[in-house]
DNA sequence: AGCACGCCGACT
DNA sequence: GTCGGCGTGCTC
């Protein structure tokens, strides 16, 4: 076949590809072209060559240019990258346009910029510089070339700038030579730094893994403090001495300073950090320095495991459980199920590791389709917190805490420890409410209260972001008796400083850690003991140890255990366990207090009593009864539009759709139309549709061809819709 | 997604 | 009488 016709994947959300006419440059299968489309021009994908065409052959137009002479990606991650659009349903040309850095995907060559380095000519070295007495940046320009060259970027900065440069260049006496390229790294590695003797539990892992370089896929379920790091960086010697790379996702907030360092310090290799503060061309040079092997190690968050690396040897998901591995918009893969996939592909070990590991994991360890690795003992320093449960029933609650909790605070505190208190509400109270009539304060574009933030004097609604003063009178009797309801971050706080006067509280959430370098500066005043008291969100959890806090409160656990999200339960089992792990050290140890109006409730009682490992085996059994994940595969379509009968009608029409003609008993299910947990949101009516299949392949199946004909239906181009492959969020 | 075409309200 | 609102349809 002599290929005439290239099938052209474009970033556009079209399910299908358009064909363009070959020139005299034949591009390549993974290549990029830029193509007419429409009245523009953009950059595709190709994805197939033929010497024909289902389009009329006149109407085809040609190539505009052929950009790449060789695929794009090396070839497994490319078949990954073809699953996982077929597995989201998302368009190919859009999943590979957002997973590519936008350089390339505004077709730039995919090489390295080279820099201009800057060499003084002859003519520069004999201008007397005292010529130059009315030009001091170009006399200083020339001082510094006449002592050796110097990169663009370093010259600018000294206090010269570009300008300048150009000047002195036009005068001709100075000129760009070409800049060497970085060369990939020698295969090898030395370790650099003492490094700690493992004891028998990571040797045990380090060995089962290392004993298959073939795929495998292994869960390392290590306590706080059982060194999972010192693993991990174990499992790297042999992978740099075949001179292969390694992949090491981790979570937003892990992306400390900290954790790269340790992976700097112990070898001598190049590490690539890939990291949301890049640039563009800082972001290109990391994704030419994975493919062309410049970089021995790779680490960095959820879309680092699209990094195109030559020869792969390892990948490595730190804490495992992190929602953040899932990204909630346009593309929604699940990076941590994609590594896999991709482990599967590069044909390497994947590592998961976790202290508290997703359901999904644990089931898939003790189904053995992941091999179980477990790391119980504590390095010397790090203990195991108490815990305890305090039943709030009855009890008078001082803005959300109740006295048993104030006398234990009081207790901590008066030793000169920290107390960490967690409250999953921002603002000061969830609601403010008319105390003559009850009339409550509610937003006018979403079915919920407004959320009364004293501090900034409004009223603010959480899921719409509207703000409006707070009103003086009730909106229904006009009384101007308004009370708050129910407890916030902002209220906890200034309650606490009119309990604890002698004492600092700091809060850390969402609202004041917006600033660059907030939530660092206000860590360091904590290990600084600057603060006594911090209340906190999710955000004070995760990869930061406090070694003088002695007391945790979990102030509301109520609303997690009996939330409409299936997982709520998991997520709040984690924050506990991964508290309790951050609190407190040997000499002081921590104390997890909770407060909860169901002290018998089973899942906590598991929780507190036996461990993670038996709350997780009771949360999996009630999951496998309901036929929740990880025993079924759900697809959620999510629809919304200014008028709520358009969109219940058609979502009713895509579940007919669905419903149409199942396989005999196939196991698969359809759930709804139900409103969504907001129903009216921003102005919006918000409708969902569960899809349930017994298995991935099932749900993969059946929903992609059940989408061909829901995206013919007419409503379907009047309602704005979308569809989460295993969502993650269902609220 | 963009971009054009197309048919109804307040303005120089 | 026009400028522009965003509904609808198409892109090889």
């Amino acid at each position: 076949m002599i290929p005439i016709i290239a099938q052209v994947a474009l970033p556009v959300p079209l399910h299908k590809t358009f064909d363009y006419r070959i020139g005299s440059d034949m591009p390549v299968i993974g290549g990029r072209v830029r193509v007419p489309f429409g009245k523009q021009f953009k950059v595709g994908i190709v994805v197939a060559l033929s010497d024909t065409s289902d389009f009329p052959l006149e109407q085809i137009k040609p190539i505009n240019s052929v950009i790449d002479a060789a695929p794009l990606w090396p070839s497994p991650l490319y078949q990954l990258l073809n699953w996982a659009s077929r597995y989201y349903q998302y368009p190919l040309g859009d999943a590979l346009g957002t997973v590519m850095p936008s350089h390339l995907r505004k077709g730039k060559l995919a090489q390295r910029e080279r820099e201009r380095v800057w060499q003084i000519t002859e003519s520069g070295k004999d201008q007397p510089l005292t010529a130059l007495n009315r030009a001091p940046k170009q006399a200083r320009l020339l001082t510094l070339l006449r002592s050796g060259a110097m990169t663009h970027s370093d010259l600018l900065d000294t206090e010269l700038t570009a300008a300048v440069i150009k000047a002195v260049e036009d005068k001709g006496w100075i000129a760009p030579v070409e800049n060497v390229r970085a060369k990939p790294w020698t295969p090898g590695y030395a370790v650099v730094e003492d490094k700690p003797t493992l004891n028998h539990e990571q040797a045990m892992a380090v060995a089962t893994i290392n004993a298959n370089p073939e795929f495998g896929c292994y869960l390392i379920e290590g306590v706080t403090g059982s060194g999972k790091t010192e693993v991990y960086l174990n499992l790297l010697e042999p992978v740099l001495s075949k001179g292969q790379q390694a992949l090491i996702l981790v979570p937003e907030i892990g992306l400390t300073p900290q954790t790269i360092n340790r992976f700097r310090r112990r070898f001598n290799v190049p590490v690539e950090v890939l990291h949301s503060g890049l640039n563009d061309t800082e972001r290109l040079n990391a994704w030419l320095a994975a493919r062309d092997n410049e970089a021995a190690i790779i680490i960095g968050t959820r879309s680092a495991l699209f990094s195109p690396c030559k020869s792969l040897g390892i990948i490595i998901v730190d804490e495992e459980h992190d929602a953040s591995y899932k990204q909630q918009d346009s593309f929604r893969y699940h990076a941590r199920d994609l590594a896999v996939m991709r482990g599967h592909e590069e044909n390497i070990p994947v590592v998961l590791g976790s202290a508290t590991p997703s359901l999904e994991s644990l089931h898939n360890a003790t189904t053995g389709k992941y091999h179980h690795l477990i790391l119980s003992i504590r390095a010397g320093n790090a203990v195991k917190a108490k815990h305890g449960v305090l039943d709030i029933r009855g009890l008078y609650l001082e803005s959300g805490l109740s006295a048993p909790m104030i006398a234990e605070m009081r207790k901590h505190l008066s030793v000169g420890n920290q107390v960490m208190l967690f409250l999953n509400r921002r603002g000061y109270a969830p609601a403010l409410m008319c105390h003559e009539c009850g009339w409550l304060a509610e937003c006018k574009r979403c079915d919920a209260y407004y959320t009364l933030h004293q501090q900034s004097g409004e009223l603010r609604c959480h899921h719409c972001g509207t703000q409006r003063p707070i009103p003086h009178q009730c909106g229904s009797c006009g009384s101007t008796q308004l009370i708050s309801v129910g407890v916030g971050t902002e209220q906890l706080e200034s309650q606490l400083a009119s309990l604890f006067p002698e004492y600092k509280t700091i809060r850390i959430d969402r609202d004041n850690t917006r600033r660059k370098g907030a939530l660092e500066e206000y860590l360091n005043a904590i290990h600084n003991k600057e603060y006594q008291i911090l209340i906190g969100t999710q955000m004070l959890a995760k990869g930061h140890h406090f070694p003088d806090v002695t007391l945790v409160g979990l102030v509301d656990v109520d609303s997690a255990l009996f939330s409409n999200d299936f997982r709520a339960p998991e997520r709040l089992a984690q924050l506990f366990v991964q508290v309790a792990g951050r609190a407190g050290r040997a000499s002081k140890p921590g104390l997890v207090l909770l407060q909860t109006h169901h002290p018998e409730h089973a899942l906590l009682q598991s929780l507190i009593h036996k461990g993670y490992d038996s709350f997780a085996r009771a949360a999996l059994q009630e999951r496998h009864q309901a036929q929740l994940p990880p025993f079924s595969f759900f697809g959620l379509i999510r629809a919304e539009s200014h008028q709520s009968d358009m969109v219940e009608q058609f979502l009713q029409q895509a579940r007919t759709v669905l419903d149409a003609s199942p396989l005999e008993d196939d196991g698969c299910a359809v759930m709804g139309p139900a409103p969504a947990p907001l129903h009216r949101r921003a102005g919006r009516y918000r409708w969902q549709l569960i899809f349930q299949a017994p298995s991935r392949k099932m749900l993969q199946q059946r929903l992609s061809i059940a989408l061909q004909a829901i995206r013919q239906l007419p409503l379907s181009k009047k309602v704005r819709w979308s569809l989460d492959i295993e969502p993650q969020d269902m609220s």
